[in-house]
DNA sequence: ATATATTAACTTAACGTTCGTTTACATAGT
DNA sequence: ACTATGTAAACGAACGTTAAGTTAATATAT
């Protein structure tokens, strides 16, 4: 019989892309997979050649578009200090509608060999953290753009990679999760310190 | 014939522990880490019981006394702003000279389940976590200490964190590595902010 | 001091299961 | 007829784990 809903690609990378996030590549197996995808594991081979191919289409599918509105912010004209507010407002955002972004970015940093870490770096990352670096020199001509760089993107994305620990963290409140409080949070202090001047 | 150099417990979990760190739970089979340790996989079952109590074990280790010197920085009655450069300047240290380290830190994060994460931060972080806190509200008693701890501790994870992306990266310099290089910018950052006042 | 029993640290060999993958075949729409 | 999308069944390899036996050091008894 001829399935009554044939899955195409996306559909299975939609199904593919939480469960590599969740697991990790060693961690899911086609059949698991097969099963959520609702076919038999043959099935899942006639869309893609073998697991690794299947692995790095659904990594390529979930960072699609998903730098795109924070590149427009970060070009699009503003005062440095508003596009800083904007752009850690947008990326809270982004961290915490899609979970499942940054935790295949971490996982990609720790087990990704030398050409999937080019391939992220380069093609993920790259007009980002560019946009990123010219932002940060604005803000502040005399510090190290790189290091500068990195504080702002880790300490907005540490926020939410520690999510799934804050409820056995003591002092966390509920609202520490809401991305406007932590992004309003990393904004003041990105511009001010820990000392009010 | 008996062996010549009978393996004990912590031997064993020295070589584990980079091997989890490396390619997680699900990526270490019992046959490599007893080809890793040089003897055959039934000779591990003799000193762990199955491949759970292994990978816990070798957490368990991995944390011993690593937040030991931390804790003394955050408690020796020095001034906010002397601890603080103190405690960043030993936790890069630490984070450089043991990746591991970090590594499982952030493998638990994602992976664990309810009671693993439960213990990584009521065991590990807890009483690490209270002295930043602590050092947060001395330093700006007006901000959420919660999320200032959390800024302080992600900025510097990250920097060790994304160590392995760097030579992909553009505007990176090799000193960008060093840990004292790292924990010059932090201190700088985390006190004054992006503006010079 | 010597013989004996016990124990720690292994090996060899195999068990049942799950893994990624392939082959051969079936069905339904164009 | 052809193609897209499947299923059923099986392949060898790798997996976690176990059972049974071996060796060398140590403890105990005579």
């Amino acid at each position: 019989m001829r399935p009554l809903n044939p899955k195409n690609k996306e559909e299975i990378l939609a199904i593919v892309i939480p469960l590599f996030a969740g697991a990790g590549y060693s961690g899911v197996s086609m059949r698991t997979v097969a099963e959520k995808v609702g076919v038999t594991p043959a099935a899942i081979y006639h869309h893609f050649s073998d697991k690794q191919t299947l692995y790095l289409a659904a990594m390529a599918q979930a960072f699609v578009d998903k730098a795109d509105s924070l590149e427009k912010i970060l070009s699009n004209g503003a005062a440095p200090e508003k596009r800083l507010a904007q752009f850690v407002a947008r990326f809270c955002e982004l961290l915490y509608n899609d979970n499942d972004f940054s935790t295949l970015i971490q996982r990609e940093i720790m087990d990704g060999d030398k050409s999937r870490l080019q391939f992220l770096a380069t093609e993920v990352f790259d007009n980002l953290f560019q946009g990123v670096i010219k932002l940060c020199q604005e803000l502040d001509p005399q510090d190290d753009p790189y290091l500068l760089a990195i504080s702002l993107i880790g300490i907005v994305m540490y926020h939410f990679q520690i999510a799934v620990l804050k409820p056995y963290l003591p002092y966390s409140k509920g609202d520490h999760s809401d991305p406007q409080v932590v992004a309003q949070h990393v904004t003041r202090f990105m511009l001010q310190g820990l000392k009010t001047c």
